[in-house]
DNA sequence: TTCAAACAATGACATGGATCAAACACGCGT
DNA sequence: ACGCGTGTTTGATCCATGTCATTGTTTGAA
Protein backbone atom coordinates (compact mmCIF):
# COMPACT_ATOMS: atom_id res chain seq x y z
CA UNK A 1 0.00 0.00 0.00
CA UNK A 2 1.86 3.50 -1.32
CA UNK A 3 1.92 6.30 0.70
CA UNK A 4 1.60 9.34 -1.95
CA UNK A 5 1.02 12.70 0.07
CA UNK A 6 -2.71 11.74 0.52
CA UNK A 7 -4.85 12.80 -1.83
CA UNK A 8 -7.76 15.03 -1.24
CA UNK A 9 -10.93 14.14 -2.52
CA UNK A 10 -14.15 16.10 -1.42
CA UNK A 11 -16.44 13.36 -3.05
CA UNK A 12 -15.13 10.57 -0.85
CA UNK A 13 -14.72 12.65 1.85
CA UNK A 14 -16.09 12.05 5.05
CA UNK A 15 -17.17 15.31 5.93
CA UNK A 16 -18.69 16.50 2.72
CA UNK A 17 -22.31 16.69 3.72
CA UNK A 18 -21.56 19.42 6.13
CA UNK A 19 -18.90 21.07 4.05
CA UNK A 20 -18.60 23.25 0.79
CA UNK A 21 -19.68 20.41 -1.56
CA UNK A 22 -23.91 20.91 -0.01
CA UNK A 23 -25.69 21.26 -2.95
CA UNK A 24 -23.18 20.72 -5.98
CA UNK A 25 -23.40 18.63 -8.73
CA UNK A 26 -20.91 15.86 -9.75
CA UNK A 27 -19.14 17.98 -12.19
CA UNK A 28 -18.99 20.83 -9.49
CA UNK A 29 -17.79 19.08 -7.25
CA UNK A 30 -14.60 17.76 -9.19
CA UNK A 31 -14.16 21.77 -10.12
CA UNK A 32 -13.97 22.11 -6.62
CA UNK A 33 -11.59 19.58 -5.86
CA UNK A 34 -8.98 21.41 -8.04
CA UNK A 35 -9.02 24.32 -5.69
CA UNK A 36 -8.88 21.67 -2.22
CA UNK A 37 -5.97 19.76 -3.49
CA UNK A 38 -3.58 20.77 -0.85
CA UNK A 39 -4.14 18.70 2.72
CA UNK A 40 -2.30 20.17 6.04
CA UNK A 41 -1.90 17.80 8.99
CA UNK A 42 -1.54 19.87 12.28
CA UNK A 43 -0.85 18.31 15.44
CA UNK A 44 -2.50 19.37 19.01
CA UNK A 45 -1.18 22.43 20.25
CA UNK A 46 -0.14 23.99 17.18
CA UNK A 47 -2.23 26.47 15.39
CA UNK A 48 -3.46 26.60 12.05
CA UNK A 49 -2.72 30.28 11.90
CA UNK A 50 -2.25 33.43 14.39
CA UNK A 51 -3.55 36.43 14.97
CA UNK A 52 -2.16 39.42 12.37
CA UNK A 53 -1.23 36.13 9.83
CA UNK A 54 -1.90 37.48 6.10
CA UNK A 55 -5.21 35.91 4.73
CA UNK A 56 -4.79 33.82 1.80
CA UNK A 57 -6.89 30.66 2.40
CA UNK A 58 -9.68 29.13 3.85
CA UNK A 59 -9.79 25.88 5.99
CA UNK A 60 -12.08 23.19 6.06
CA UNK A 61 -11.96 20.91 8.68
CA UNK A 62 -11.82 17.04 8.11
CA UNK A 63 -10.81 15.87 11.21
CA UNK A 64 -10.46 16.80 14.65
CA UNK A 65 -11.08 19.60 16.15
CA UNK A 66 -9.53 23.31 17.02
CA UNK A 67 -10.67 26.01 19.08
CA UNK A 68 -10.74 29.81 17.45
CA UNK A 69 -9.85 32.97 19.59
CA UNK A 70 -9.14 36.38 19.21
CA UNK A 71 -6.86 38.38 21.36
CA UNK A 72 -8.04 41.73 23.02
CA UNK A 73 -6.04 44.86 22.64
CA UNK A 74 -5.03 44.28 26.45
CA UNK A 75 -3.68 41.01 25.76
CA UNK A 76 -6.26 38.38 27.14
CA UNK A 77 -8.16 35.98 24.73
CA UNK A 78 -11.95 34.85 24.45
CA UNK A 79 -12.43 31.73 22.75
CA UNK A 80 -14.84 32.42 20.02
CA UNK A 81 -15.69 28.73 18.86
CA UNK A 82 -14.66 24.86 18.61
CA UNK A 83 -14.96 24.16 15.81
CA UNK A 84 -15.39 20.28 14.38
CA UNK A 85 -14.61 18.40 11.00
CA UNK A 86 -16.87 19.98 8.03
CA UNK A 87 -16.78 23.49 9.43
CA UNK A 88 -14.95 26.39 7.83
CA UNK A 89 -11.96 28.20 9.81
CA UNK A 90 -11.09 31.97 8.45
CA UNK A 91 -14.00 33.25 7.42
CA UNK A 92 -13.18 36.82 9.85
CA UNK A 93 -10.07 37.25 8.14
CA UNK A 94 -11.36 38.40 4.86
CA UNK A 95 -12.12 42.02 5.28
CA UNK A 96 -9.08 42.94 7.08
CA UNK A 97 -6.80 41.15 4.83
CA UNK A 98 -5.39 39.60 7.99
CA UNK A 99 -6.58 36.63 10.92
CA UNK A 100 -8.15 38.71 13.75
CA UNK A 101 -7.09 35.88 15.96
CA UNK A 102 -5.85 32.46 16.02
CA UNK A 103 -6.83 28.25 15.49
CA UNK A 104 -5.25 26.09 17.83
CA UNK A 105 -5.58 22.29 17.09
CA UNK A 106 -6.92 20.89 19.98
CA UNK A 107 -5.80 17.24 18.72
CA UNK A 108 -4.27 15.84 15.75
CA UNK A 109 -6.16 17.46 13.19
CA UNK A 110 -6.31 17.27 9.36
CA UNK A 111 -7.30 20.40 6.64
CA UNK A 112 -7.80 21.31 3.65
CA UNK A 113 -6.24 24.31 2.65
CA UNK A 114 -8.68 26.83 0.49
CA UNK A 115 -6.50 29.80 -1.24
CA UNK A 116 -9.12 31.95 -1.30
CA UNK A 117 -8.60 34.18 -4.48
CA UNK A 118 -9.02 30.25 -6.40
CA UNK A 119 -12.38 29.52 -4.21
CA UNK A 120 -13.97 33.00 -4.99
CA UNK A 121 -12.57 32.16 -8.78
CA UNK A 122 -14.90 29.30 -8.60
CA UNK A 123 -18.03 30.17 -7.17
CA UNK A 124 -18.10 33.31 -9.95
CA UNK A 125 -18.63 30.74 -12.19
CA UNK A 126 -20.79 27.87 -10.17
CA UNK A 127 -23.88 29.59 -8.65
CA UNK A 128 -24.66 26.72 -6.16
CA UNK A 129 -21.01 27.21 -4.64
CA UNK A 130 -21.48 31.05 -4.67
CA UNK A 131 -25.05 30.22 -2.49
CA UNK A 132 -23.35 27.68 -0.20
CA UNK A 133 -20.38 30.24 0.76
CA UNK A 134 -22.84 33.05 1.59
CA UNK A 135 -25.06 30.34 3.48
CA UNK A 136 -21.94 29.30 5.35
CA UNK A 137 -20.81 32.69 6.50
CA UNK A 138 -24.91 33.49 7.29
CA UNK A 139 -24.73 30.47 9.61
CA UNK A 140 -21.68 31.30 11.04
CA UNK A 141 -23.46 34.90 11.83
CA UNK A 142 -26.39 33.29 13.18
CA UNK A 143 -24.37 30.57 15.44
CA UNK A 144 -22.44 33.97 16.59
CA UNK A 145 -25.79 35.62 17.85
CA UNK A 146 -26.58 32.15 19.66
CA UNK A 147 -23.10 32.19 21.53
CA UNK A 148 -24.10 35.96 22.63
CA UNK A 149 -27.71 34.82 23.82
CA UNK A 150 -25.60 32.59 26.06
CA UNK A 151 -22.94 34.73 27.03
CA UNK A 152 -25.87 37.51 27.94
CA UNK A 153 -27.91 36.42 29.66
CA UNK A 154 -26.83 32.92 31.08
CA UNK A 155 -26.62 31.46 34.28
CA UNK A 156 -23.16 29.33 34.85
CA UNK A 157 -24.96 25.60 34.97
CA UNK A 158 -27.18 27.13 32.22
CA UNK A 159 -24.34 27.87 29.80
CA UNK A 160 -22.32 24.42 30.33
CA UNK A 161 -25.22 22.75 29.86
CA UNK A 162 -25.76 24.39 26.43
CA UNK A 163 -22.40 23.63 25.57
CA UNK A 164 -22.39 20.48 26.35
CA UNK A 165 -26.02 20.10 24.12
CA UNK A 166 -24.52 21.66 21.49
CA UNK A 167 -21.82 19.53 21.51
CA UNK A 168 -23.39 16.26 21.56
CA UNK A 169 -25.77 17.36 18.33
CA UNK A 170 -22.99 18.26 16.54
CA UNK A 171 -21.36 15.29 17.05
CA UNK A 172 -24.38 13.38 16.36
CA UNK A 173 -24.99 15.22 13.41
CA UNK A 174 -21.68 14.13 12.30
CA UNK A 175 -22.82 9.95 12.92
CA UNK A 176 -20.98 9.78 16.15
CA UNK A 177 -22.95 8.88 19.34
CA UNK A 178 -24.68 11.84 20.63
CA UNK A 179 -24.77 10.60 24.36
CA UNK A 180 -20.77 9.44 24.57
CA UNK A 181 -18.38 11.76 23.38
CA UNK A 182 -14.79 13.23 24.88
CA UNK A 183 -14.22 17.26 25.54
CA UNK A 184 -10.75 17.50 23.45
CA UNK A 185 -10.24 20.81 25.43
CA UNK A 186 -9.08 21.77 28.44
CA UNK A 187 -11.40 22.85 30.97
CA UNK A 188 -9.88 26.38 30.98
CA UNK A 189 -10.81 26.81 27.21
CA UNK A 190 -14.17 25.63 27.86
CA UNK A 191 -14.44 28.41 30.87
CA UNK A 192 -12.94 31.11 28.44
CA UNK A 193 -15.31 30.11 25.66
CA UNK A 194 -18.71 30.46 28.27
CA UNK A 195 -17.06 33.52 30.36
CA UNK A 196 -16.59 31.42 33.12
CA UNK A 197 -13.48 30.00 35.26
CA UNK A 198 -12.13 26.80 35.01
CA UNK A 199 -12.72 25.95 38.85
CA UNK A 200 -16.77 27.19 37.92
CA UNK A 201 -16.62 24.46 34.99
CA UNK A 202 -15.22 21.73 37.09
CA UNK A 203 -17.35 22.47 40.19
CA UNK A 204 -20.48 22.18 37.69
CA UNK A 205 -19.21 19.22 36.10
CA UNK A 206 -19.42 17.77 39.04
CA UNK A 207 -22.71 19.08 39.92
CA UNK A 208 -24.12 17.72 36.68
CA UNK A 209 -22.83 14.20 38.12
CA UNK A 210 -24.10 14.58 41.21
CA UNK A 211 -27.43 15.15 39.61
CA UNK A 212 -27.60 11.98 37.43
CA UNK A 213 -27.54 14.60 34.28
CA UNK A 214 -23.62 13.38 33.26
CA UNK A 215 -21.20 11.28 33.68
CA UNK A 216 -17.79 12.72 33.60
CA UNK A 217 -14.71 10.74 33.58
CA UNK A 218 -11.44 12.87 32.57
CA UNK A 219 -12.13 14.50 29.49
CA UNK A 220 -14.88 11.67 28.56
CA UNK A 221 -18.57 12.77 28.84
CA UNK A 222 -21.21 10.49 29.00
CA UNK A 223 -25.00 12.79 28.65
CA UNK A 224 -27.19 10.53 31.14
CA UNK A 225 -30.14 12.67 31.12
CA UNK A 226 -30.45 14.54 27.95
CA UNK A 227 -33.51 16.25 28.07
CA UNK A 228 -33.19 17.30 31.65
CA UNK A 229 -29.59 19.01 30.28
CA UNK A 230 -31.82 20.80 27.26
CA UNK A 231 -34.04 22.35 29.74
CA UNK A 232 -31.02 23.57 31.65
CA UNK A 233 -30.05 24.54 28.94
CA UNK A 234 -33.06 26.92 27.54
CA UNK A 235 -32.92 25.26 24.31
CA UNK A 236 -35.63 22.70 24.73
CA UNK A 237 -35.26 21.44 20.75
CA UNK A 238 -31.72 19.88 20.69
CA UNK A 239 -30.73 22.95 17.72
CA UNK A 240 -28.08 22.18 15.41
CA UNK A 241 -25.08 24.41 14.06
CA UNK B 1 -36.88 67.40 -12.94
CA UNK B 2 -39.35 66.55 -10.44
CA UNK B 3 -39.44 64.59 -7.44
CA UNK B 4 -41.65 61.34 -7.34
CA UNK B 5 -41.44 58.72 -4.65
CA UNK B 6 -37.99 59.68 -3.31
CA UNK B 7 -35.78 58.45 -6.17
CA UNK B 8 -32.90 56.39 -4.10
CA UNK B 9 -29.62 56.85 -5.56
CA UNK B 10 -26.09 55.53 -4.11
CA UNK B 11 -24.12 57.87 -5.72
CA UNK B 12 -26.08 61.08 -4.12
CA UNK B 13 -26.12 59.01 -0.70
CA UNK B 14 -24.76 60.56 2.18
CA UNK B 15 -23.49 56.42 3.16
CA UNK B 16 -22.03 55.48 0.33
CA UNK B 17 -18.98 55.29 1.75
CA UNK B 18 -19.67 53.09 3.83
CA UNK B 19 -22.40 50.58 2.31
CA UNK B 20 -22.13 48.22 -0.68
CA UNK B 21 -20.81 51.17 -3.03
CA UNK B 22 -17.70 51.06 -1.88
CA UNK B 23 -14.91 50.07 -4.73
CA UNK B 24 -17.53 49.80 -7.08
CA UNK B 25 -16.90 52.14 -10.35
CA UNK B 26 -19.79 54.90 -11.69
CA UNK B 27 -21.02 52.29 -14.43
CA UNK B 28 -21.27 49.55 -11.30
CA UNK B 29 -22.62 51.86 -9.16
CA UNK B 30 -25.57 52.30 -11.82
CA UNK B 31 -26.26 48.77 -11.78
CA UNK B 32 -26.67 48.46 -7.93
CA UNK B 33 -29.08 51.49 -8.30
CA UNK B 34 -31.11 49.10 -10.33
CA UNK B 35 -31.26 46.50 -7.49
CA UNK B 36 -31.89 49.41 -4.69
CA UNK B 37 -34.46 51.42 -6.26
CA UNK B 38 -37.26 50.37 -3.17
CA UNK B 39 -36.76 52.54 -0.08
CA UNK B 40 -38.28 52.19 3.13
CA UNK B 41 -39.38 54.06 6.43
CA UNK B 42 -39.49 52.88 9.43
CA UNK B 43 -41.46 55.05 12.47
CA UNK B 44 -39.31 54.40 16.02
CA UNK B 45 -40.52 51.82 17.65
CA UNK B 46 -41.90 49.91 14.96
CA UNK B 47 -39.85 46.48 13.25
CA UNK B 48 -38.07 46.21 10.33
CA UNK B 49 -38.62 42.29 10.53
CA UNK B 50 -39.32 40.11 12.77
CA UNK B 51 -38.01 36.68 14.07
CA UNK B 52 -39.21 34.20 11.60
CA UNK B 53 -39.98 36.27 8.57
CA UNK B 54 -38.94 34.92 5.33
CA UNK B 55 -35.73 36.27 4.05
CA UNK B 56 -35.94 37.95 0.91
CA UNK B 57 -33.76 41.12 1.11
CA UNK B 58 -31.02 42.74 3.10
CA UNK B 59 -31.62 46.22 4.15
CA UNK B 60 -29.07 49.32 4.09
CA UNK B 61 -30.02 51.91 6.70
CA UNK B 62 -29.60 55.16 4.87
CA UNK B 63 -30.34 56.90 8.02
CA UNK B 64 -31.65 56.69 11.76
CA UNK B 65 -30.69 53.67 13.79
CA UNK B 66 -31.47 49.68 14.81
CA UNK B 67 -31.03 47.63 17.20
CA UNK B 68 -31.19 43.70 16.72
CA UNK B 69 -31.81 40.95 18.86
CA UNK B 70 -32.49 37.43 18.75
CA UNK B 71 -35.30 35.75 20.71
CA UNK B 72 -33.99 32.38 22.42
CA UNK B 73 -36.02 28.82 22.93
CA UNK B 74 -37.04 30.48 26.52
CA UNK B 75 -38.53 33.22 25.06
CA UNK B 76 -35.82 36.04 26.25
CA UNK B 77 -34.23 38.32 24.15
CA UNK B 78 -30.59 39.06 23.85
CA UNK B 79 -29.81 42.94 21.83
CA UNK B 80 -27.19 41.55 19.24
CA UNK B 81 -26.15 44.47 17.40
CA UNK B 82 -26.79 48.73 17.34
CA UNK B 83 -27.29 49.57 13.60
CA UNK B 84 -26.19 52.63 12.44
CA UNK B 85 -26.06 54.21 8.84
CA UNK B 86 -24.48 52.61 6.32
CA UNK B 87 -24.55 49.06 7.93
CA UNK B 88 -26.25 46.18 6.36
CA UNK B 89 -29.41 44.37 7.94
CA UNK B 90 -30.11 41.07 7.94
CA UNK B 91 -27.34 38.91 6.74
CA UNK B 92 -28.20 36.18 9.65
CA UNK B 93 -31.28 34.88 7.72
CA UNK B 94 -29.60 34.09 4.46
CA UNK B 95 -29.01 30.39 5.61
CA UNK B 96 -31.86 29.48 7.10
CA UNK B 97 -34.24 31.10 4.43
CA UNK B 98 -36.04 33.46 8.10
CA UNK B 99 -34.84 35.83 10.16
CA UNK B 100 -33.02 34.29 13.46
CA UNK B 101 -34.25 38.05 14.96
CA UNK B 102 -35.63 40.83 14.58
CA UNK B 103 -34.85 44.82 14.01
CA UNK B 104 -36.32 47.50 15.43
CA UNK B 105 -36.10 51.18 14.64
CA UNK B 106 -34.93 53.80 17.61
CA UNK B 107 -35.89 56.52 16.01
CA UNK B 108 -37.69 57.54 12.36
CA UNK B 109 -35.34 55.97 10.26
CA UNK B 110 -34.89 54.94 6.72
CA UNK B 111 -33.60 51.73 4.44
CA UNK B 112 -32.90 50.46 1.20
CA UNK B 113 -34.60 47.23 0.60
CA UNK B 114 -31.77 45.12 -1.07
CA UNK B 115 -33.83 41.59 -2.29
CA UNK B 116 -31.10 39.49 -2.36
CA UNK B 117 -31.55 37.09 -5.52
CA UNK B 118 -31.12 39.86 -7.72
CA UNK B 119 -28.05 41.78 -5.75
CA UNK B 120 -26.87 38.04 -5.77
CA UNK B 121 -27.21 37.90 -9.16
CA UNK B 122 -25.43 41.54 -9.88
CA UNK B 123 -22.49 40.52 -7.78
CA UNK B 124 -22.03 37.61 -9.84
CA UNK B 125 -21.25 39.65 -12.71
CA UNK B 126 -19.78 42.04 -10.75
CA UNK B 127 -16.83 40.78 -9.12
CA UNK B 128 -16.25 43.84 -6.85
CA UNK B 129 -19.50 43.80 -5.63
CA UNK B 130 -18.66 40.19 -4.86
CA UNK B 131 -15.97 41.03 -2.47
CA UNK B 132 -17.69 43.71 -0.74
CA UNK B 133 -20.41 40.73 -0.01
CA UNK B 134 -17.97 38.68 1.37
CA UNK B 135 -16.03 41.81 3.30
CA UNK B 136 -19.01 42.97 5.08
CA UNK B 137 -19.77 39.22 6.25
CA UNK B 138 -16.40 38.95 7.51
CA UNK B 139 -16.29 41.88 9.00
CA UNK B 140 -19.98 41.57 10.70
CA UNK B 141 -17.92 37.97 11.83
CA UNK B 142 -15.08 40.08 13.21
CA UNK B 143 -17.41 42.16 15.03
CA UNK B 144 -19.35 39.76 16.55
CA UNK B 145 -16.07 38.15 18.32
CA UNK B 146 -15.49 41.54 19.71
CA UNK B 147 -18.64 41.85 20.99
CA UNK B 148 -18.15 38.06 22.57
CA UNK B 149 -14.80 39.37 23.86
CA UNK B 150 -16.78 41.98 25.95
CA UNK B 151 -19.06 39.95 27.31
CA UNK B 152 -17.30 37.31 28.03
CA UNK B 153 -13.85 38.71 29.63
CA UNK B 154 -14.85 42.20 31.03
CA UNK B 155 -16.35 43.78 33.49
CA UNK B 156 -19.14 46.18 33.84
CA UNK B 157 -17.90 49.35 33.73
CA UNK B 158 -15.23 48.20 30.97
CA UNK B 159 -18.38 47.40 29.01
CA UNK B 160 -20.29 50.48 28.85
CA UNK B 161 -17.29 52.18 28.47
CA UNK B 162 -16.30 49.92 25.57
CA UNK B 163 -19.55 51.09 24.38
CA UNK B 164 -19.10 54.44 24.60
CA UNK B 165 -16.17 54.51 22.62
CA UNK B 166 -17.69 52.44 19.87
CA UNK B 167 -20.29 54.80 18.70
CA UNK B 168 -18.44 57.47 19.36
CA UNK B 169 -15.76 55.89 17.15
CA UNK B 170 -18.81 55.00 14.45
CA UNK B 171 -20.27 58.60 14.54
CA UNK B 172 -17.06 60.26 14.10
CA UNK B 173 -16.32 57.99 11.24
CA UNK B 174 -19.64 58.83 9.82
CA UNK B 175 -18.78 63.25 10.18
CA UNK B 176 -20.94 63.82 13.40
CA UNK B 177 -19.33 64.72 16.32
CA UNK B 178 -16.90 62.08 18.62
CA UNK B 179 -17.57 64.15 21.39
CA UNK B 180 -21.42 64.31 21.30
CA UNK B 181 -24.00 62.31 20.74
CA UNK B 182 -27.80 60.95 21.69
CA UNK B 183 -27.80 57.22 22.85
CA UNK B 184 -31.24 56.54 20.69
CA UNK B 185 -31.60 53.33 22.58
CA UNK B 186 -33.12 53.14 26.02
CA UNK B 187 -31.18 52.23 29.25
CA UNK B 188 -32.12 48.44 29.28
CA UNK B 189 -31.63 47.95 25.41
CA UNK B 190 -27.90 48.73 26.53
CA UNK B 191 -28.38 46.72 29.25
CA UNK B 192 -29.30 43.95 27.24
CA UNK B 193 -26.97 44.32 24.79
CA UNK B 194 -23.87 43.96 27.74
CA UNK B 195 -25.64 41.72 29.46
CA UNK B 196 -26.12 43.95 32.63
CA UNK B 197 -29.36 45.14 34.08
CA UNK B 198 -30.58 48.56 33.32
CA UNK B 199 -29.80 49.81 37.32
CA UNK B 200 -26.52 48.78 36.94
CA UNK B 201 -25.86 50.75 33.32
CA UNK B 202 -27.37 53.72 35.23
CA UNK B 203 -25.13 53.45 37.85
CA UNK B 204 -22.47 53.33 36.16
CA UNK B 205 -23.37 56.56 33.77
CA UNK B 206 -23.52 58.09 36.98
CA UNK B 207 -19.90 57.17 38.35
CA UNK B 208 -18.70 57.93 35.23
CA UNK B 209 -20.15 61.63 35.14
CA UNK B 210 -18.96 61.85 39.02
CA UNK B 211 -15.07 60.72 37.73
CA UNK B 212 -15.68 63.49 35.05
CA UNK B 213 -15.56 60.78 31.88
CA UNK B 214 -18.81 62.11 30.47
CA UNK B 215 -21.41 64.12 31.06
CA UNK B 216 -24.75 62.65 31.05
CA UNK B 217 -28.57 64.81 30.15
CA UNK B 218 -30.47 61.67 29.76
CA UNK B 219 -30.03 60.62 26.24
CA UNK B 220 -27.58 62.49 25.34
CA UNK B 221 -23.79 62.13 26.11
CA UNK B 222 -20.75 64.30 26.25
CA UNK B 223 -17.24 62.44 26.19
CA UNK B 224 -14.70 64.79 28.26
CA UNK B 225 -12.43 62.12 28.98
CA UNK B 226 -12.02 59.90 25.60
CA UNK B 227 -8.12 58.54 27.34
CA UNK B 228 -9.64 57.37 30.07
CA UNK B 229 -12.65 56.09 28.75
CA UNK B 230 -11.09 53.59 25.92
CA UNK B 231 -8.33 53.07 28.56
CA UNK B 232 -11.31 51.66 31.02
CA UNK B 233 -12.91 49.63 27.67
CA UNK B 234 -9.48 48.31 27.46
CA UNK B 235 -9.45 49.14 24.10
CA UNK B 236 -5.26 50.42 24.42
CA UNK B 237 -2.23 48.96 24.30
CA UNK B 238 -0.89 47.98 28.28
CA UNK B 239 0.30 45.15 29.76
CA UNK B 240 -1.76 43.94 32.79
CA UNK B 241 -0.32 43.51 36.49
C1' DT C 1 8.88 2.80 36.44
C1' DT C 2 9.55 7.32 38.39
C1' DC C 3 9.30 12.02 38.47
C1' DA C 4 7.93 16.59 37.21
C1' DA C 5 4.78 19.48 35.14
C1' DA C 6 0.41 20.39 33.58
C1' DC C 7 -4.34 19.76 34.44
C1' DA C 8 -8.41 19.11 37.41
C1' DA C 9 -11.19 19.04 41.64
C1' DT C 10 -12.53 20.94 45.93
C1' DG C 11 -12.84 24.11 49.87
C1' DA C 12 -13.00 28.83 52.16
C1' DC C 13 -13.84 33.34 51.46
C1' DA C 14 -14.65 37.92 48.98
C1' DT C 15 -17.20 40.72 45.90
C1' DG C 16 -19.43 42.58 41.66
C1' DG C 17 -23.50 42.95 39.97
C1' DA C 18 -28.41 41.19 40.37
C1' DT C 19 -32.62 41.84 42.69
C1' DC C 20 -36.05 44.22 45.19
C1' DA C 21 -37.90 48.56 46.39
C1' DA C 22 -38.82 53.30 46.18
C1' DA C 23 -38.50 57.96 44.52
C1' DC C 24 -37.95 60.75 40.59
C1' DA C 25 -38.24 62.80 35.73
C1' DC C 26 -39.84 63.11 31.46
C1' DG C 27 -42.94 62.76 27.42
C1' DC C 28 -47.48 62.26 25.64
C1' DG C 29 -52.39 62.33 25.05
C1' DT C 30 -56.36 64.69 26.63
C1' DA D 1 -51.21 72.55 32.02
C1' DC D 2 -52.40 68.20 34.14
C1' DG D 3 -51.91 63.44 35.19
C1' DC D 4 -50.48 58.95 34.03
C1' DG D 5 -47.34 55.68 32.27
C1' DT D 6 -43.00 54.57 30.98
C1' DG D 7 -38.29 55.13 31.64
C1' DT D 8 -34.49 56.39 34.84
C1' DT D 9 -32.01 57.04 39.09
C1' DT D 10 -30.64 55.71 43.58
C1' DG D 11 -30.43 52.85 47.79
C1' DA D 12 -30.25 48.34 50.56
C1' DT D 13 -29.50 43.67 50.47
C1' DC D 14 -28.13 39.06 48.76
C1' DC D 15 -26.19 35.48 46.10
C1' DA D 16 -23.76 33.47 42.18
C1' DT D 17 -19.51 33.29 40.76
C1' DG D 18 -14.74 34.87 41.05
C1' DT D 19 -10.37 34.48 43.68
C1' DC D 20 -7.05 32.28 46.39
C1' DA D 21 -5.26 28.13 48.37
C1' DT D 22 -4.65 23.17 48.65
C1' DT D 23 -4.78 18.65 47.21
C1' DG D 24 -5.42 15.15 43.87
C1' DT D 25 -4.86 13.27 39.13
C1' DT D 26 -3.21 12.61 34.60
C1' DT D 27 0.41 12.88 31.13
C1' DG D 28 4.60 12.34 29.06
C1' DA D 29 9.65 12.32 29.09
C1' DA D 30 13.72 9.96 30.64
Amino acid sequence: MKKTSPAVSCSNCSVRRLCLPVGLSDGDIERLEQVTRKKKVVRAGETLFRAGDPFDSLYAIRSGSFKSAVIGADGDTQVTHFALPGELLGLDAYSGGMHPGYAEALEESSVCVLPFTQLEGLAQQVPALQKQIYSIFSEELKQENEALLLLGKRSADSRLAALLVNISSRYSRRGYSASDFVLSMQRIDIANYLGLTAETVSRLLSRFQKQELIRVQGRSVTILDPIALSELAGTHCSYES
